[in-house]
RNA sequence: GUCCCCAUCGUCUAGUCUGGUCCAGGACACCGCCCUUUCACGGCGGCGACAGGGGUUCAAAUCCCCUUGGGGACGCCA
């Protein structure tokens, strides 16, 4: 049994697509679960689209996600690795050139001299009068003596498609078949020797071994042609297995300009690298163990086989996403979710270094169980390094601007005056006694006195976040609002 | 237009290959209730689907055909 070997072949026009990284992941997983390889190929030929910029976007994708390639081009700190190099397609022109030339002596493929001109005519006639445009095949049968006296006209090289059927066994789809009247000769060389995406794949992979072709299903009508031409440059056939596209919540594809189509668009906003893979793979495939939602990487890497993949196209479902979210971030170690957690705040502009690392893994436990995203932490800890100088205004009306309200706050800053220790348990002892004392209900006490210390109406249990903010603090901001409250 | 793929709750899906165990199971969302100091989490319950039409069969979500709907491909782009 020969080896496993997978690839994915983007073309670096932009950043990692949605799209892209569920077929990565698929290559990945199978390749992980089979004991092969993953190959990363950049599919750069077309140089007016391709920047490095979108080259660093794209690995930086692939690294944040953690679907990282054994074999693959040069990025960052990381040197080129695999013995089937280069890895990007740009610097493989000779090889795909030497393969086509190779066609042409064979006579599998031919010269053609028709102009883009002459050939968008036809395409325009074919267009006007309803039928579907198949290249004419007028230098299909041109004589050698023909060819010559072109002299050096500028020519393409154009594969010449045999009578029959071409069929697809596809480990998705089942068994495709094609008429190959529905293929024309199709361009394999352009005019100044650039290799044309067909023939640059099928030589890249035929080359580099690759054993499953697992891609997009955009690309199932141009799987006979890359069938026609493995078989004519004489490689071994991989097996392929075309898996429908990502699309959006309206059930269109998931366009480019879509927020959420860069997956980095979903590390910013907060989710973990582990809810996008756990998410993008509930979108394609389902374990053989009936309502198993949540799966980490390592869970995967085992579990992962291709008959469990789907024929059907899903949507991208938001909602779904943030539940995910939150079941991974509630699995994380505090210490895990604190070091993922402090960038967010930082960036927020709220200064963590003052703080010893004991007090904010006691900070990020307050607040593991509460936030969707890592994001939201912000929301949820702001106060502890900042004034607080405005309440909300909802809040404030149920709280604040109640007849008791004045009595609320007074009790309270008597608990926490007299309380015999600044610990959670000792000031749930105190409200609790108060609230008897005061035959009213504990949340009218909490809630005015969370309101007072944070300027929410929503944030991390009272006595938890009280006890981190310290007495001090805390009785600093209980007499600015009963200040408020009284005015 | 031609060819190809797809079709179960609003969404993601199990079940389809190997018809009966499915008056269709789970999850997200939504709606109630419970838990509860807020917000979440969690628990319980509810709503909710085999696209339509023909066959085949004792029996069809499951097999066949047609229709409809959705997607894709038809480049000197990848």
């Amino acid at each position: 049994m020969s080896e496993i070997r997978c690839r994915i072949a983007p073309s670096p026009s932009g950043f990692l697509h949605i799209g892209t990284a569920k077929m990565a992941l698929f290559n990945w997983l199978f390749a992980r679960s089979q004991g092969g390889v993953f190959v990363l190929r950049l599919e750069d030929t077309d140089a007016e689209r391709t920047e490095e910029a979108y080259v660093e976007a794209m690995c930086a994708g692939f690294q944040w996600l953690g679907i990282e390639w054994d074999e693959g081009p040069p990025f960052g700190d990381v040197p080129e690795k695999g013995a089937y190099g280069p890895y990007r397609q740009s610097q493989r022109r000779d090889l795909h050139r030497a393969e086509a030339l190779r066609l042409l002596d064979e006579e599998k493929a031919y010269r053609c001299f028709c102009t883009k001109e002459e050939l968008d005519a036809e395409r325009e006639r074919a267009a006007a009068e309803k039928r579907p445009y198949r290249y004419s095949g007028k230098c299909r049968h041109l004589t050698p003596e023909e060819v010559a006296a072109k002299g050096d006209a500028p020519w393409t090289l154009r594969f010449r498609v045999s009578e029959g059927e071409t069929v697809i066994e596809d480990l998705v789809q089942g068994p495709v078949r094609f008429n190959n009247r529905e293929y024309d000769d199709f361009i394999i060389l352009k005019p100044n020797g650039d290799p044309i995406f067909h023939l640059a794949v099928v030589v890249d992979d035929g080359l580099m071994n690759i054993s499953h072709v697992i891609r997009g299903d955009d690309h199932l009508t141009n799987a006979a042609r890359h069938v026609m031409l493995f078989n004519a440059l004489g490689y071994a056939l991989p097996k392929f297995a075309h898996l429908p596209m990502v699309l959006d919540e309206t059930g269109k594809k998931y366009s480019k300009r879509l927020h959420g189509a860069n997956v980095l668009d979903w590390r910013d906003e907060g989710y973990l690298p582990e809810t996008l893979i756990n998410y993008v793979v509930m979108l394609g495939w389902t374990s053989e163990e009936e309502g198993r939602e949540f799966f980490t990487l390592e869970d995967l890497k085992r579990l992962f086989t291709l008959d469990r993949l789907n024929k059907s196209p899903a949507r991208f479902d938001r909602k779904k996403l943030d539940w995910l979210n939150g079941q991974h971030l509630r699995r994380l170690t505090v210490e895990d979710f604190c070091d993922r957690v402090l960038p967010f705040m930082n960036a927020e502009g709220l200064d963590t270094t003052a703080k010893p690392r004991e007090w904010l893994l006691r900070m990020a436990a307050i607040c593991q169980e509460k936030v969707p995203t890592l994001k939201h932490i912000t929301a949820y800890t702001d106060f502890f390094f900042r004034d607080v100088d405005t309440y909300d205004e909802k809040a404030a009306g149920k709280f604040f601007r109640q007849p008791d309200s004045e009595k609320w706050l007074e009790t309270a800053v008597r608990v926490m005056e007299e309380a015999p220790a600044w610990t959670h348990d000792a000031l749930k002892e105190g409200f609790d006694r108060a609230v008897e004392e005061l035959q009213t209900k504990l949340g009218n006490l909490v809630n005015s006195t969370r309101l007072a210390l944070t300027g929410k109406p929503v944030g991390p249990g009272l006595f938890e976040l009280a006890e981190l903010l310290g007495r001090d603090e805390a009785l600093a901001r209980m007499a600015k609002a009963l200040a408020f409250v009284r005015a």
